[in-house]
DNA sequence: GCGACAG
DNA sequence: ATCTTGTCGC
């Protein structure tokens, strides 16, 4: 009967039991001990998710800004009977309560990941690696509720060059990661290896950015070094920089391209692994249909989303019915 | 309240 | 990404 809470809500549920009657701590500061504060709004997730589903702890988890965010009626009840001011829903002299980030046990996972991805940047190669192209897979996932569990449904469609697809295959299975920004790829990893697993292609095309991120390495990046295979990631917006000219800029480097197709919203294009920026830019637009996308990730994102609907089955089901 | 951070 | 019907705007 017990469910299985991912590692990142079991670090949360271990910074809960730091937290004793009568003090709180903020979302943002377990995410500091954690390793990075952008994981705020994961942890505040986490926690919800969790009281809802199993009834855990919860309430001595409020905003950086004192005020106190879900269940703020329940929350304020439960505070104040522990002694806890609260006026206009606010904490007051929050930081006379407040547990912080240095007083909180846990291990600082996030920070783990970013030198994981520094060491990985240093393997990027930004030039052409690759033969003829004929075969592009797109990877995307679709997430949803499933008796408490975090549950994602992946597809991997391969395309050739005629834009005909000639073969897909799909997984379903349970989260491990919540989506922390720039730390994407440690999310959707799992799925993007488990759904092209066996799968013949010259080239992925992933939903996020390649080198358009702040330390260079996005999830295009990533899973192109894991699988020692060309790649791009084609975005639907902006994670860094910004665009002069159809160009994505940051830190004085040219890192990706605005891609556009008369009257559809823009897609933002970066090389992923083994592809140089000019190159990743052509592939995309010769793979490209009638969407604001290239046509694999538009399938696979098409797909995704049946599966999860439960229109299809999935090829592979990795997901552990619980009970 | 605003800015704003892939999915 | 997800929650979701009718409604607002180009
Ligand atoms: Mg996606």
């Amino acid at each position: 009967m017990i469910q299985t809470p991912t590692i990142f809500d079991r670090l949360v549920l271990k910074a809960a039991e730091q937290i004793p009657r009568g003090k709180i701590t903020t979302f943002g500061e377990v995410a500091k001990a954690l390793g990075d504060v952008r994981a705020a709004r994961a942890v505040s997730i986490s926690v919800l998710r969790d009281v809802k589903s199993r009834g855990g702890p919860w309430h001595r988890f409020v905003a950086s800004d004192g005020s106190l965010g879900a269940m703020a009626g329940k929350k304020r009840e439960l505070l104040l009977s522990e002694g806890i001011p609260i006026i206009n829903s606010r904490i007051r002299d929050l930081e006379r309560f407040l547990v912080k980030a240095d007083e909180i046990d846990v291990p600082p996972i996030l920070l783990k990941m970013r030198l994981a991805q520094k060491k990985l940047r240093e393997r990027v190669v930004l030039e052409d690696r690759l033969e003829e192209v004929d075969l592009a897979a797109g990877v995307d996932v679709a997430y949803g509720l499933y008796r408490g569990l975090e549950v994602g449904y992946a597809a991997c469609v391969v395309v050739d060059s005629k834009l005909d697809r000639v073969g897909f295959k799909t997984v379903r299975m349970e989260t491990t990661f919540p989506y922390v920004p720039t730390y994407l790829a440690f999310r959707e990893m799992p799925f993007i290896a488990a759904s092209t697993k066996g799968i013949q292609f010259d080239l992925l095309l992933l939903d996020g950015h390649g080198i358009a991120h702040p330390e260079r390495v996005g999830e295009a990046c990533h899973a192109g070094l894991v699988f020692g295979k060309p790649s791009i990631g084609v975005a639907k917006s902006i994670l860094v920089g910004k665009v002069v000219d159809s160009v994505i800029m940051h830190k004085g480097e040219k890192i990706g391209y605005l891609v556009r197709k008369e009257g559809q919203s823009p897609a933002f294009v970066s090389p992923g692994h083994l592809v140089s920026l000019e190159t990743s830019r052509s592939i995309v637009e010769k793979f490209w249909g009638r969407y604001k996308q290239p046509k694999p990730l538009v399938l696979a994102h098409e797909i995704a989303k049946k599966l999860k609907r439960g229109d299809v089955p999935p090829t592979i089901d990795l997901l552990h019915e619980g009970g």
